[in-house]
RNA sequence: GGACGUUUAGCUCAGUUGGUUAGAGCGUUCGAUUCACAUUCGAAAGGUCGCAGGUUCGAAUCCUGCAACGUCCACCA
């Protein structure tokens, strides 16, 4: 293309496809084939990210859009740095919440309950077809966003080889004692039919009414409840040890007929209990309540189901009762207690619902007979353990998982989190893994008669298969080694270098679900930590604050926003003005202002380029130091100055992981700086082609991990043979001593002040075109140097260095030096005198305070000696600066 | 009930070991405009850093208390 004929604007859509393609059919997305493209990735370290796998529920939204900014970012940056880079890519089957998905979507269908009407095989066949379409929805989305990964090498929580890594790890769970299968309450859906794990579980306030009532006529305890159809299953009465009015019952066993049921009741202390709530006791029901539950098997109560999976109430509940739903229910009992005149109070309290998270349905607590994660348990490790353990030392998962954070052998960002991880994982309990849902992985147990084996294919005749399905945490869990051929031992050896991996990315919202987890899998399965940065981003909101859903329709779509603005302004959007753990607001209008600098960095290349000596630039990497005659005016050794402090910084902050800081100093040195100044300047100053070059090609490399895709489509219009992703990222090599920066204020500040009042003297521009100054020789041989600089960017046709100021005529100043000017004609006095006044009035409280510092026995001992020279000097020109203001007054 | 955050310019937010007169972007006001970019350029206005104490030579930054908002966890039956 020749170069006049590049697009005024910046066209991303255009573009944007194209460069992908490149990028991928490279190989540069692939570590083993990155040394064919660049000879320094032989041998290099590894860098390795796990993307979070995401749901095959949907497309994705700017949650991930950020997520994938980041990781891409990190990525990119790691490999320009010359390691090998692999970023893992993979999607989630997501268990629960895709079945859930597909069940609606087949209600909307006209279905009314899918999964009887179809079976376990032709309803799994409909839930595999959604994911498969969500699946190359999110890969094309992932490829839209500039995502460096190489889809080839893609993974995915339910395929052969993470059903391998399950059933193994399940095995050895099993073997160590720490999977067992128990009959316990737990969460129960009975809308979808499962279990639920207490993460699954959200809570509702509602408003429900507290009855309190004697379960009989005759029954010397009353107690209160939200939900007196449980009171079926009760067979215990628990009150606080100190409670005089209930001492005496307590151990007596008491009878009672509730509602035409017989039930006993023995009669426990127990300290949980609070005497002031309700009448001071609790009727214990074990099977329907976790809390209950813990009581009864404290106090050896029997546990008795009242409501069955159905959500409704069971024999147990007797004849007139059984079949009716809790709530029809509870009205019976109601009704029935106030006839026998039982009830002694009813009133309304806020109550908080369980509900399921997926769903939204109602959760029931009941008895069932599932499978659990043993977290508290005693086990023998099979590995050496994060330091700490030795083979065969007996520890707990839970110890695990606390201990991996706790010796910062992971660090969590921010970490703030850590607190937060640390009370999960102390109050964590059991976890139920079993789900009687179809899409999963389906439970490695055969039973026979009595017998129980743990296998991945059917042990033998007269075995059947456990029909549950693991929670989907399960398998994401292991996903940092599943995912690099574990258990395999010839995969796992090739892939094994990039574990641990370097960092995992993540939103705050599924710490416990996932990062957790993968702590808990990593540590027991390898012995060793599942990454060891974790960086937290914040949610992506409305402008509002809240948060993006469809009901509000408020939801911003990454597919629309990417034609609309281009990938590399969205990317920006997401990661700058944002740090870890805090929510986000975005707005189009955000995105538009980074559109708009997108299009800046198009410019100034497109102004590079078209105005620069060709063949451009020296186009091998290393060919294009400068001579010592290039750089040599004060404004080249100013950029270069800037541009190297610049470098160093972002290389450091983006190492940090902070990259909006770096993002925004890279920002204002390229358009503050660079094109606002030196670009102007190279116009009036010529012999500039080199040094512009040296800076351009320096800022694409940094600016690329940000905004992949202008950067490397300029990349390759200036016809560098290599592709920027692979090309190595600048390193320091000027020596700088900071006086070409100093200088270069001086200048500076004087074509600002002479801007500044031009404007405000509110005169004909043509009147302003004239200036004499008074300088000491020092300062004038500087401007002098640079006068034609200082003319063009002020505007002026004449400059006169003059002996002293004239009446009447203003004068400014400019950093150290005083600088008369006097302007040709036309300026308003009274309007530079007001304010000149004002900046005097300003300054003089600024100098009072800091002499009153200064002299200051106890600050000048205490306080370090580059905080006191600094002060001394930025004093001695706030003198001279008000010494020259007062002078102008009196003019 | 417990824990953790947030509170800085009209808006969105930076401010990492306490240290010059607290910053940016947007918005506002004024001005410029053939010459890479109107997706532009220059300038200005705008803040007792939520409140009250404390520590310190020095606090937006550390400590204590309070308030408002938010999130997570637990659930009083």
């Amino acid at each position: 293309m020749d170069m006049k004929d590049l697009p005024k604007a910046y066209d991303a859509a255009a573009v944007e496809a194209d460069i992908f393609k490149q990028w991928e059919e490279s190989g540069a997305f692939d570590p083993d084939k990155l040394a064919e493209l660049d000879p320094r990735y032989k041998g290099a370290k590894p860098y390795c990210i796990v993307l979070p796998p995401p749901n095959r529920t949907g497309t994705l939204h700017l949650g991930h859009a950020k997520m994938l900014a980041i990781e891409d970012l990190l990525i990119r940056f790691h490999r320009m740095l010359g390691k090998k880079t692999y970023w893992v890519p993979g999607t989630d089957h997501a268990a629960l919440a895709t079945q859930v998905k597909v069940e609606q979507l087949l209600i909307k269908e006209g279905f009314k309950d899918p999964r009887q009407e179809l079976g376990r095989e032709k309803f799994l066949e409909r839930v595999r077809d959604f994911a498969q379409q969500s699946r190359d929805t999110i890969v094309e989305q992932c490829k839209r966003m500039g995502s460096s990964m190489d889809w080839k090498r893609e993974k995915y929580t339910l395929d052969a080889e993470r059903n391998l890594a399950v059933n193994t790890v399940f095995k050895m769970m099993f073997e160590d004692g720490l999977i067992e299968r128990g009959y316990r309450v737990v969460n129960w859906d009975p809308t979808f039919q499962t279990t639920l794990s207490d993460d699954e579980v959200d809570h509702k306030d509602t408003q429900a009414e507290l009855v309190t009532f004697t379960y009989d006529k005759d029954f010397p305890i009353a107690i209160s409840t939200t939900r007196p159809e449980t009171k079926f299953g009760d067979t215990g009465v628990a009150v606080h040890p100190d409670d005089k009015r209930y001492k005496k019952f307590v151990g007596k066993t008491l009878k009672a007929n509730f509602c035409g049921k017989q039930i006993t009741l023995k009669v426990i202390a127990d300290a949980e209990v609070d005497p002031k709530f309700g009448t001071g006791a609790l009727g214990v029901t074990p099977a329907h309540s976790l809390i209950d539950a813990d009581l009864a098997e404290q106090h050896v109560l029997p546990m008795v189901q009242v409501i069955g999976q159905d959500g409704k109430m069971t024999a147990e509940a007797g004849k007139d009762f059984e079949g009716l739903t809790t709530i029809e229910a509870r009205k019976k009992i109601v009704e029935i207690l106030e006839k026998q005149g039982c009830v002694q109070k009813k009133e309304t309290v806020p109550q908080s619902l369980l509900i399921a998270q997926r769903g939204e349905s109602p959760v029931e607590q009941l008895p069932m007979r599932q499978w659990f994660v043993r977290v508290n348990k005693n086990f023998k490790l099979r590995n050496n353990t994060l330091g700490k353990w030795k083979k065969g030392d007996e520890t707990t998962l839970k110890d695990l998982m606390s201990y991996a954070v706790e010796s910062k052998q992971i660090k969590i960002l921010p970490d703030n989190f850590e607190k937060i991880y640390f009370h999960w994982v102390n109050n964590l309990r059991d976890w139920c893994i079993s789900r009687q849902i179809w899409f999963g992985h389906q439970i490695p147990v055969w039973y026979k008669g009595d017998e129980t084996k743990v296998s991945n294919d059917q042990p033998g005749e007269g075995w059947t298969r456990d029909p549950d399905t693991l929670d989907t945490w399960f398998s994401s869990g292991l996903w940092t080694f599943s995912t690099l051929g574990w258990p395999d031992k010839e995969k796992w050896a090739k892939e094994r270098e990039y574990h641990p991996t370097d960092v995992l990315e993540t939103g705050y919202d599924i710490l416990f679900f996932w990062v957790a987890r993968m702590i808990l899998m990593s540590t027991y399965v390898l012995g060793e930590i599942p990454f060891k940065d974790v960086y937290l981003h914040g949610l992506v909101r409305d402008e509002k604050g809240r948060k993006m859903s469809k009901s509000i329709g408020n939801v911003l779509d990454p597919l629309d926003l990417i034609p609309k603005y281009g990938t590399d302004a969205v990317r920006l959007s997401l990661v700058m003005g944002t740090s870890p753990g805090m929510d986000q607001k975005l707005s189009e209008d955000k995105i538009k202002d980074f559109r708009n600098f997108t299009n800046k960095l198009w410019n100034i290349s497109r102004f590079v380029l078209t105005t620069t000596r060709s063949p451009h630039p020296p186009l091998i990497r290393g060919e294009d130091e400068l001579s010592s005659a290039e750089g040599s005016t004060l404004a080249d050794r100013w950029i270069l100055s800037r541009y190297y402090g610049v470098q160093d910084r972002v290389t450091k902050l983006i190492g940090d992981y902070q990259f909006s800081q770096a993002g925004e100093l890279l920002r204002d040195f390229t358009w503050g700086d660079f094109a606002d100044w030196y670009l102007e300047i190279s116009k009036v100053e010529k012999g500039k082609d080199a040094i512009l070059w040296h800076i351009l090609s320096r800022l694409l490399p940094l600016w690329h991990p940000f905004m992949p895709f202008v950067t490397e489509y300029i990349w390759s219009l200036i016809g560098y043979p290599q592709q920027l992703l692979v090309t190595s990222w600048p390193k320091s090599s000027y020596e700088n001593d900071g006086k070409g920066e100093k200088e270069f204020e001086v200048i500076k500040n004087l074509i600002t002040d002479l801007r500044r009042m031009r404007a405000e003297q509110s005169v004909e521009p043509a009147a302003f075109i004239k200036v004499a100054m008074v300088v000491d020789k020092e300062t004038q041989k500087l401007i002098e140097e640079n006068i034609a600089i200082v003319k063009q960017l002020a505007r002026l046709e004449e400059v006169e260095f003059v002996s002293e100021v004239a009446k009447g005529w203003p004068t400014t100043v400019s950093g150290k030096t005083t600088v008369g000017l006097n302007l040709a004609s036309g300026i308003d006095v009274a309007k530079e005198g007001e304010k000149i006044q004002k900046e005097i009035e300003q300054l003089k409280p600024y100098i009072k305070s800091t002499e009153a510092k200064l002299k200051n026995k106890e600050f000048v001992s205490k306080a370090p000696e580059k905080v006191v020279n600094d002060m001394k000097n930025k004093l001695e020109e706030a003198k001279a600066k008000l010494k020259a203001l007062e002078e102008r007054m009196k003019a």
